[in-house]
RNA sequence: GCCGCGUUCGUCUAGGGGUCCAGGACGCCGGCCUCUCACGCCGGUAACACGGGUUCAAAUCCCGUACGCGGUACCA
């Protein structure tokens, strides 16, 4: 099996192109197939220049690694060209396609002399292109005369009506097409590059792809395809069309639909928001895939076993930034405290200076239940300096008339304790409140709250050893001046 | 407009003629655990788009309608 993940470079990658390239990549491993990297980037106008560097580093974060792609050898179709140009000379040569004169204006100019109520928008295709400057309406002389003035041409596929094109796609099932609907597509442009249609069927039979998986907004175009192909003698790769990935209001997951419901489109956002690939994958994968089991977590190498794509539904599906973050949840209680850590240092020493990674690993043990994201460790203020205030509803549910002297006896006797951990702390505590006659949460809240400013957490004895004493007697001294 | 694809709880989905007064997950709502908050566990809420057929029997098959999405570029 090879497969290809062949996205365009005029963008960042974006969620939706990850799936493609998961599923792509699922089943090169599973298949111990190929999995291909082609950079799509004949469109000059929409060029950006990071963006390829954006979409390597983007799936070699998600952990999808590339047999073969721009490191490996030519997979940019812009180093491709002399491929194109061969496969446009025999479509020529055999009458599957011709060169066309017509200005983008004239096309313009077709269309609206053309339009009607019922046909708002005219093709340029069999019943139209009669009446336009092409190599099949000008006779030769005048062609060779413009060619050899200059003037620009594009390449277009000679698409005949009274046919019909039938392809059986794995999602989809048969789906069929009358070539009376299929218009005469651009396959090069005057600029002299390929358009897609073209050099995506180039390169998938140059490249031997044996499956070709991508988004739904292509499978219009399958018949195109189909044809060239045909005219070219090659054989059709297998084809599945994914469901496109939509905004929870509708429509695609466009970057202004989808900024509008606070959902990142761009995989890098996800990095940078500390997800754990692991995890954004785990949801890409059943966005549009259901295994055969009933279970929902699944880690990479179990996506590795368990996908197949006739499991892949047909529909369109939204995109969920909840059931994301659940799975996140999951994901992130599977790591191991140390990863977590590790991978929070920088942040961590952004926030607050020099952070010790034995320290922080030591809070993200704390935190790690705690945690619907690896980057809330950086959040916990708390754990990494004094606070600097109490928070203030906290304060009146919690800190009552009694509390600056519970608090007060508390630390006092905390100086007494011999081992400083969670049971001798606890005892301590106990002791002190059945002293008072008072139930022990009567000063468990109040030292949480003078400790971390906020009224919850993590267990009250944990969080103390944590801190150590000085910094706890330090905090329970403060805030019984602040809050008396 | 035309062409294509789709339509089961709010969302992701299971199901493919009888086992479905429709199962799971997220969310939401209760409860348990408990020093708080989380985690975890238990329970609840909520769906077969509509109309015709076919059949002893339809969420499941067929047709139509509605709605949604995609395409309709010298963009991918």
């Amino acid at each position: 099996m090879r497969v290809r993940f062949a996205p365009s470079p005029t963008g960042y990658l974006h969620v939706g192109g990850l799936r493609t390239a998961l599923y792509n990549w699922l089943l090169a491993r599973q298949s111990g197939g190929t999995f291909i990297l082609r950079i799509e980037d004949t469109d000059r106008t929409r060029f950006v220049a990071d963006a390829e560097e954006d979409i390597v580093d983007s799936l070699e974060w998600a952990g999808l690694d590339v047999d073969e792609g721009p490191e490996t050898g030519s997979y940019r179709q812009s180093e491709r060209t002399a491929l194109y140009d061969a496969a446009l000379a025999r479509l020529l040569e055999e009458g599957n396609a011709y060169i066309a004169f017509d200005t983008p204006e004239e096309i313009e100019q077709m269309r609206s002399r053309l339009a009607t109520d019922t046909n708002p928008n005219p093709r340029y295709d069999w019943s139209t292109r009669s009446h336009m400057k092409n190599s099949l309406t000008l006779g030769t002389d005048e062609v060779a005369l413009r060619r050899e003035r200059g003037d620009p041409f594009v390449v277009r596929l000679r698409v005949e009506p009274g046919a019909e094109v039938l392809f059986t796609d794995i999602v989809r099932g048969d789906v069929r097409f009358r070539t009376d609907d299929v218009d005469d597509q651009v396959l090069m442009k005057s600029d002299g590059l390929p358009t897609y249609h073209l050099a995506n069927v180039v390169d998938d039979h140059d490249m031997r792809i044996s499956h070709v998986i991508r988004g739904e907004e292509w499978l219009s175009s399958v018949p195109k395809h189909v044809l060239l192909y045909q005219a070219l003698g090659w054989e059709t790769p297998r084809m599945a069309h994914l469901p496109l990935i939509l905004s929870p209001t509708g429509g695609k997951l466009s970057k202004r639909n989808a900024d509008k419901q606070g959902i990142p489109v761009f995989v890098r956002e996800y990095r940078e928001a500390g997800y754990e690939p692991s995890a954004l994958l785990n949801y890409l994968a059943l966005l549009g895939w259901h295994p055969e089991s009933e279970q929902e977590v699944f880690s990479l190498e179990g996506l590795v076993d368990t996908f197949s794509l006739d499991r892949v539904g047909p529909s369109g599906v939204q995109f969920d930034m909840d059931k994301l973050a659940w799975f996140n949840g999951q994901h992130i209680r599977m790591r191991s405290p140390e990863e977590i850590a590790k991978s929070q240092m920088e942040a961590l020493k952004k926030a607050y200076g020099d952070v010790d990674e034995e320290r922080a690993v030591q809070a993200a043990r704390l935190m790690h239940e705690r945690m619907a994201i690896a980057s809330d460790l950086v959040g916990f203020e708390y754990l990494f300096k004094a606070p600097s205030d109490w928070d203030e509803a906290g304060v009146r549910k919690r800190w009552k008339d009694d509390s600056a002297r519970l608090v007060q006896t508390y630390r006092d006797a905390l100086m007494d304790v011999q081992e400083w951990t969670a049971e001798q702390l606890e005892e301590t505590l106990r002791r002190v409140t059945g002293q008072h006659d008072v139930g022990a949460g009567r000063l468990i809240h109040p030292v949480r709250l003078a400790v971390s400013g906020v009224s919850h957490g993590p267990g009250l004895f944990d969080l103390l050893v944590y801190l150590g004493r000085d910094a706890v007697c330090e905090r329970l001294e403060r805030a019984v001046n602040a809050l008396g």
